[in-house]
DNA sequence: TGGACGTGTCATTAG
DNA sequence: TACTAATGACACGTC
């Protein structure tokens, strides 16, 4: 194609001509007119121009934004934690940080008449964990376990979790563990802790947790990257998180959370994707009294400081299950064989099963159910994308992704609804989610589930040798090669079955013109031999009359006429007239 | 609720 | 023989 830039103001009337030929000549290749407009593509490359500086110009904010907060945190050198630096009237001791938090608790625990207060509870801590005389060592060990621990979205944004020292993680003493274990259950009876009531196992794993301090670079380099994933996907995932949170929690627990501040904002998406989940997944899971505190934390109004607590311990239950330790996430907990929920471990097979296990016919069968488990699979969970980046993910997905870290080619799970509240926020949440998923045809659901690095447009449309280039650079599974002749099968019927009934259309249209055409020329027709019937009976008319005119005419030898019943006029062919007699032969020849 | 209509799909045939 | 287009027939969803 042929490119003619010119400055506007050297374009004559030709040099537009000329331009508006050649656009006439490459219009049938797609050409647009605005191909030959020099302005308009300068407009176009100006636009870009200002993208990019605008794209730069967010970098350096961006870069300026994370200097500024890490100038504002500070390397604690006794839990090795980045902290926030506090003003000189706001720095306090760890003890009188743990008094004021005991303060609080203990305002919170006269709520329950029958709990320990915290002060106790510390004191119970202190004689189950004896660091020795090192207050403040053991005070901020004491509470770094009951501070969350900070998890979980992925390993890498794990921030430091340390312990002042070595645990002691025997008591020997039998009397003194009967005390300790029936103290335990009273302390897991506060309505704030019952993110701790879980297995002594878990419990012992939560208290003897060894020594580590990571090293400062990396934990370092965890920090930033969260904050860094944060302020870039913030919007983004807040929009997943507002639609998957307003499915989760009362709307009118959302006015209690006053998200307004990028450590808030941290908190909150540590704690939702690596807390809330869990803990809500995880109470399916493992005991009534945990459900009944993932209950409390539906039902009561919701705090990112509750969120937290139960955060660590909730991150700690995936401990038990290590067969699931390649994902941090709650829903890759949640889809634990363990469940006990049977809807679970029946939607969890058919999400796992039906997009990899069942043949094209067998999910076509899926298809047309409407009530099937694999529909609502398809429906309600969005599959993971090809590399189709025209399709959109839904939020489900984005949130998905998010709490699972997976790759957008990774291994599918679905999380069952936790509960028939949570099942029905769930349901009115992917009906946006089904919105978008119906615009992806069956086929190419299809190809999504079974991860076919394809566009169906592709598969399809290619030419056999392009289609067997682009099928030869990889290799697929025999079911992934049947899918594929399928779609390709179907897309090119489905393309032959609209242009067959166009043709039929076409076709159909076609012949009623003619039809319409035909009418027209048989009236047309009609009133032809109207008029030349009425002319043939008007020549008839003259002819009789200028017979009888001429037959008065003729007289015989006595000049008598002849009678017309006697005698007739003939005309042969060579023109001559003769007068014949009715009953002989023509023998009278008169000229 | 039945019918019309549009669409996708399958089976078959011909080129 | 493989591939494709064409087309009748059927099923399904929507109005």
């Amino acid at each position: 194609m042929m490119e003619i830039e010119l400055p506007p103001v050297q374009q004559t009337q030709q040099d537009m001509d000329l331009i508006d030929i050649l656009w006439r000549q490459d219009i049938d290749l797609g050409a647009g007119r605005e191909v030959f407009d020099y302005s308009q593509r300068q407009r176009e490359y100006e636009l870009e121009k200002q993208k990019k500086l605008e794209k730069e110009r967010l970098e350096q904010l961006q870069k300026e934004q994370e200097k500024a907060f890490l100038a504002q945190l500070q390397l604690d050198e006794e839990t090795g934690e980045f902290v926030p630096i506090q003003p000189a009237q706001h720095i306090e001791s760890e003890a009188t940080r743990i008094s004021n938090s005991s303060l609080e608790n203990n305002n919170l625990l006269e709520q329950d008449g029958e709990a320990l207060s915290f002060d106790e509870c510390i004191q119970l801590l202190e004689e189950t964990f004896p660091y020795g005389a090192d207050d403040e060592a053991s005070s901020s060990a004491i509470f770094h376990c009951l501070v969350p621990i900070q998890n979980d979205c992925s390993p890498d944004l794990i921030p430091v979790v340390t312990t002042a020292s070595e645990p002691h993680t025997t008591v020997t003493d039998p009397d003194r563990v009967d005390d300790l274990e029936q103290t335990w259950e009273e302390l897991l009876s506060i309505p704030e802790l019952q993110c701790l009531n879980i297995e002594n196992d878990s419990l012992e794993q939560v208290t003897v947790i060894p020594e580590t301090r990571p090293a400062l670079p990396e934990s370092f380099y965890s920090s930033i990257t969260m904050e860094k994933q944060i302020i870039n996907s913030a919007s983004t995932y807040m929009d997943a998180f507002e639609d998957s949170f307003n499915t989760t929690v009362h709307s009118e627990d959302l006015g209690q959370m006053n998200i307004n501040s990028l450590e808030t904002s941290t908190s909150f998406s540590a704690d939702f994707c690596g807390g809330l989940y869990p803990a809500l997944n995880s109470s399916m899971t493992i005991s009534g009294t945990t459900s009944q505190a993932a209950s409390k934390l539906l039902d009561e109004p919701l705090d990112i400081s509750d969120l937290s607590k139960c955060k660590a311990f909730s991150g700690d239950n995936q401990g038990p299950a290590p067969e699931f330790n390649d994902s941090d996430s709650g829903i890759s907990l949640n889809s634990s064989p363990s469940a006990t929920s049977p809807a679970h471990s029946a939607g969890s097979s058919i999400l796992n099963d039906a997009s990899f296990g069942y043949s094209d016919s067998e999910m076509e069968d899926m298809d047309s159910t409407p009530s099937s488990v694999q529909s609502q699979h398809v429906e309600m969970y969005s599959l993971q994308p090809c590399e189709d980046t025209a399709y959109q993910p839904s939020s489900s997905v984005l949130l998905e992704r998010q709490t699972t870290g997976l790759k957008p080619n990774g291994s599918l799970k679905k999380e069952p609804p936790a509960s028939p509240g949570h099942s029905k926020a769930l349901f009115a949440k992917d009906k946006l989610s089904n919105r978008l998923e119906a615009r992806l045809t069956r086929d190419e659901q299809r190809a999504k589930a079974l991860q076919i690095p394809f566009k169906v447009k592709e598969i399809i449309n290619l030419p056999v040798d392009d289609f067997n280039e682009m099928m030869s650079k990889h290799l697929f599974s025999e079911t992934q090669l049947a899918l594929i002749r399928d779609i390709r099968r179907r897309g090119k019927n489905k393309v032959a079955a609209q242009n067959c009934r166009k043709r039929k259309l076409e076709n159909i249209v076609e012949l009623e013109h003619d039809l319409d055409h035909l009418k027209d020329e048989r009236e047309k027709l009609l009133v032809e031999k109207g008029e030349y019937d009425k002319s043939l009976r008007t020549l008839k008319q003259q002819l009789s009359t200028l017979y009888l005119e001429v037959f008065s005419k003729l007289h015989d030898e006595e000049g008598k006429p002849y009678s017309p019943s006697e005698y007739s006029l003939q005309q042969t062919q060579d023109g001559n007239v003769f007068l014949v007699p009715k009953n002989k032969k023509p023998g009278i020849q008169r000229k």
